[in-house]
DNA sequence: CGAGGTCGTTCCGTATACAGAACGTTCTGT
DNA sequence: ACAGAACGTTCTGTATACGGAACGACCTCG
């Protein structure tokens, strides 16, 4: 069928992953709650602005709504969803960049990872209490965290779901990539 | 001004990188060409399937007419060059990730971002003296800092090309929706 | 039991995006 | 000079996307 199909499916399944009633976004969006029902089940061609209007509400880019999310590494714990986006590697290091959620109430124990692993945690909205698991921090948006990840750490989401960016970094000790 | 104007140049400029005209791609696509004309000069709001009309006939994917100009944002100063590589948008803040090179001996001073405006840098690879310009903090391959960027602050590589991430965050100022 | 609050869907009047016609301009070639 | 054809713009009637009202279904109260 048509691209309004695969548009309005899209599009309800971006709403759904935010846990947003259909009246809840329409209210955010200022799009009629008729439209969107008519939208997200394909019967409607929908303008530019209608498209701008709804994906802005639900914080995401304008191609969220048209292209199908890319398959990507994503690691499901009890507590956490992290997606990988980015991956750094150099002579010495990788480093990769998860987009994580950590669910509200819940608490995630980590095993330690290899040695000298550091992870960083930048949030995005919610706040959460994270780190060495002896020691948590408590992180509001736009906050920071860094530990050392090659001792047992914890993620928690005490007062409702937590939004971050996760940066982890493990070194490389293989001797054989050394550069000179 | 609008969303339309961004797509309208776009569609212009996919339009002449193909050395079609207006009335050769109006023949294409199907649509009519005033509503072409009209539409590259930010007159009108788009219906998707007029997009996608459009898009196919130039051999582009949809996401290429609607790419905001930041997704594909390439800052490069005298002494950093920067890669967008993630954008996340909340009702609350934007945040984006920058892939961020220094170049050895270099220094770049930016002039202050809108009001609230924080940036975190985590290193991947040297070591680099940034942060606000009245007190700039020395990191290495692993660390972090992290300043407010809504004053003038620096990015310095005494000794050596520094790899980086940069997490720039912008928060909304008005979290009401926009009059179209 | 009803009253009042959600939810998503279907309907209707109006604003507007559309196709196509008509237009002025700038090239050709004769 | 004149055709004839292309170009992009502006206009006009019609199809349709829009907001909002009305609807039935589903809750949780008292």
């Amino acid at each position: 069928m048509g691209v309004a199909d695969q548009v309005g499916r899209r599009l309800r399944e971006l709403r759904l992953e935010r846990e947003l009633s259909l009246s809840e976004l329409a209210r955010r969006s200022g799009i009629g709650k008729g439209t969107i029902s008519e939208l997200e089940s394909g019967q409607r061609n929908p303008t530019l602005e209608t498209l701008y209007a709804l994906t802005t509400a639900l914080g995401a880019p304008l191609s969220a709504a048209l292209e199908p999310p890319t398959a990507r590494a994503r690691i499901s714990g009890s507590a956490v969803d992290a997606v990988l986006t980015e991956r750094f590697q150099d002579a010495t290091a990788v480093t990769e960049v998860f987009r994580v959620r950590i669910r509200a109430g819940t608490v995630q124990e980590s095993a330690a990872h290899p040695p000298g692993t550091e992870e960083h945690l930048v949030v995005l909205s919610g706040t959460t209490c994270v780190g060495n698991a002896s020691a948590p921090q408590e992180v509001g948006p736009g906050g920071h965290a860094h530990w050392a990840a090659d001792v047992p750490h914890v993620y928690r989401a005490p007062s409702g779901d937590v939004e971050a960016l996760l940066v982890v970094r493990y070194p490389l000790t293989d001797p054989a990539h050394r550069e000179g």
